[in-house]
DNA sequence: ATCGAAAGGTGATGAACATCACAGGCGACG
DNA sequence: CGTCGCCTGTGATGTTCATCACCTTTCGAT
């Protein structure tokens, strides 16, 4: 039976394939059957709201697959994406532990499998399994420190096309692939997209992007950038 | 006997007067008497480095008194001031856990009193002592709002002059004491240490403060600063 | 195949801010 | 009490980028 939006579902986490990859999932049988008795499994189109920056923490989003942005936005209405998650990360953790207000919100931008576990479940099973806590520590971590490099990024870059090189740059790192004239990557993101990742304006972002593929820096094709000359790009970073 | 640089030191977790007020301390007796027994207590003078981005982590700090200022630097030279950490908080938790280098630097800013952990002793008391893993989950999260609020106001921000605004009226809510004309602030840092907070330059940290008080928003004299009319600071910010 | 909406492209313009340069102030300390 | 070093204040200048305006292209739905 083929699945909805051609998902690969994991209903069932001790059976699930990709747990051990996974920094978090990747935990005792036992803990895993605990997990497994709080969750709520779910399938979400994209542009699915998983929660909204403000609201009180119902509980935590494990996304199984798919990825999601993290947006938080300023009162004028000017948004900023902090974050693309991607397969394996635990979203909304800290607002959930501590109590307080989500602090960012999450939309699925590609039909994603997502367990849920409501903020009651959570924290007992945080407050009785040593395990889940660690791993759960693990993943704060990693998300401190993902947000430490955006800071770097928001605060110490001199120009905008400083940025948008090192967003490129990190992509090649994460998503590229090799191709013989160099470095192969599929944006799914719009302009204005990419404009609220590094806090500038569609316009610019069209603009520095022209100026790269005159420069013979990328090549762009759709949805297809090829990165010709990474080291060009890395030329510009100073961050 | 006097102490060193009018600290009071807490060399007793146990019988830590502040303990109660503290997050992260406010463990149980046994925890604390774990965590006691792995601690190394030391003061240090104003100005001290206790690690260096890029370092490889030796363990964690806890700040028992004085404050200290968290930073990354770009290879140019810029500096950013991420965050002034204060009493309770606990720092190089995150590097620490993922066994990856501190991502920023942290240098005390005061006279302060600090508890070191070495990584091993640390991680050994994570996973043995579910109430310490806890507290150090619950600290992450802290960190991690507060790293987002910063990139919150470093990249939703219009203008440098709501930045600083920012700045002064989270000052006011953490430090400000009530006076009859308004709000009263020490503020210990120079104007280029205020510039690396919100990632601009001393020139024009000087001319906006300069506007402010012109506009009578502000009035200062040496290191006080009365805030006058905290809602035209309000009014200049958005997010 | 067609239509409408969304996304991409580009010019003109002005405001905000970095940068450079230098002057004045103020405290630390011999 | 002078002087040295750091901090603050301020002008002149140029760059970068946001903003507005408008057009073209692409894509998805029907």
């Amino acid at each position: 039976m083929p699945s909805p939006y051609n998902l690969d579902i994991h209903n069932n986490c001790s059976e699930c394939a990709v747990r051990a990859e996974r920094n978090f999932c990747n935990m005792s049988e036992s803990t895993v059957a605990a997990l497994e008795s709080i969750k709520f499994t779910g399938i979400y189109p994209k542009g699915s709201l998983l929660f909204v920056e403000g609201e009180q923490p119902r509980g935590i989003f494990i996304l199984c697959s798919g990825r999601a942005k993290l947006t938080t936005s300023s009162t004028e209405g000017k948004v900023l994406i902090v974050k693309i998650a991607e397969p394996g990360e635990v979203l909304g953790a800290s607002a959930t532990i501590l109590g307080k207000p989500y602090e960012v919100s999450a939309e699925t931008i590609e039909p994603a499998q997502l367990n849920f576990i409501k903020r009651e479940d959570f924290m007992k099973f945080l407050n009785t399994d040593a395990e889940a806590c660690m791993h759960t520590a693990q993943q704060l971590s990693e998300k401190y420190h993902a947000a430490q490099r955006e800071i770097r990024a928001l605060g110490l870059a001199q120009t905008t096309g400083e940025k948008l090189a090192k967003l490129l740059l990190d992509w090649c790192d994460r998503n590229g692939e090799p191709i013989p004239k160099g470095i192969r990557l599929k944006v799914l993101l719009t302009h204005e997209e990419i404009a609220q990742m590094i806090g500038t304006t569609r316009e610019t972002v069209t603009r520095l992007l022209s100026d790269f593929k005159r420069r013979k820096i990328l090549d762009v094709k759709g949805s297809t950038v090829n990165v010709l000359l990474r080291d060009e790009l890395a030329k510009m970073v100073s961050i």
